[in-house]
DNA sequence: ATCCAGGAACTGT
DNA sequence: ACAGTTCATGGA
């Protein structure tokens, strides 16, 4: 990771392929979205470090990403964690060199890898938030389930209020561990949504699940399987989570409904693909495949 | 009304 | 291991 920190703005160096512009796009599209906002070209974000609220201003020149703290300048030390942040947020520990070598000789990825270049994987950092949201978007189309969010985050989340603007932060798996049932009810989650998403929070609560023992296991597969033995969580939310949290390239939501869409609407098909013939084309993605589901994603009502 | 939505657990074979 | 059923609620 490259950085510079003159005290008061963190200028963060990406590396190649990676485009601020095509990711802002992408961080536009989720309407109703309550944990970031974009004004004038700036991704303005609330991030908490070491119990201290931080406000980022995110930026960028096209030759460095640059990120300001309207509300007062952290400390160093969390400024050092705020450089982490950013680095993970947009996946740039990820050399998309390859991938893009792969797009170039398949006849799905070529056109959308040319058109969003330099977008990355626009991830969830915390494991609970990115546990969460996946599995509040099951079975239910995202205007919901991201109103869904916004209820969740509102009633439980911290906020704070800047230039008239409200900035919230997803709530922590402690107060969440605390809840009955019957809380997340009141916002109309199902109750298996309550049951799943609680259970979650208890679970990283008490230790049994944290990201860092997930980075810790060997490959993909333990992941999975880890991912999987906890109640609410199948094989399109493990991959997700691995996609979106733990930065594997190769995490591939193979059933997820948006895939099939994109595809269908990619190739100008009659009708959705089925998983097989999904199989059959993701062959080239070897190694790729949570890139080209998050290319085909962006691709989507365009 | 009807079908579908960025699925998963449960049940029966 | 695999297929069918149930859950649950809003959007279009």
């Amino acid at each position: 990771m490259r950085w510079l920190d003159d005290g008061s703005t963190l200028e963060i160096f990406p590396p190649k392929e990676f485009d601020f512009g095509e990711c802002l796009v992408f961080l536009g599209k989720s309407e109703g979205e309550v944990l970031h906002s974009i004004k004038d070209g700036y991704l303005y974000k609330l991030i908490k470090i070491d119990d201290e609220l931080i406000l980022l201003k995110i930026g960028s020149n096209n030759y460095s990403i640059q990120v300001e703290f309207p509300i007062g300048t952290p400390s160093e030390t969390a400024r050092e964690e705020v450089a982490d942040y950013i680095w993970e947020w947009f996946d740039l520990g990820q050399n998309l060199e390859e991938f893009y070598e792969v797009a170039r000789n398949d006849a799905i990825l070529a056109p959308i890898a040319n058109t969003y270049y330099g977008l990355r994987i626009i991830c969830i950092p915390d494991l609970f938030e990115a546990l969460t949201w996946a599995i509040l978007g099951q079975q239910i189309n995202l205007t919901f389930a991201y109103k869904l969010k916004k209820r969740f985050v509102e009633q439980y989340g911290e906020s704070i209020t800047y230039d008239g603007q409200i900035f919230w932060l997803f709530p922590t798996h402690e107060k969440i561990a605390e809840l009955d049932i019957e809380d997340l009810k009141k916002l109309q989650f199902s109750t298996r949504k309550a049951e799943y998403i609680i259970g979650v929070a208890g679970a990283i609560s008490d230790g049994r699940l944290s990201k860092e023992k997930l980075l810790q296991l060997k490959d993909y597969r333990q992941v999975h399987q880890s991912l999987v033995s906890i109640r609410g969580v199948g094989a399109w939310t493990a991959d997700y989570v691995m996609m979106k949290c733990l930065h594997y390239p190769s995490a591939f939501p193979i059933a997820d409904v948006g895939l099939h869409n994109a595809i269908k609407q990619q190739l100008g098909l009659e009708s959705k693909p089925t998983i097989d013939e999904i199989e059959t084309m993701a062959i080239n993605w070897k190694g790729w495949e949570a890139y080209a589901t998050f290319y085909l994603w962006r691709s989507l009502d365009e």
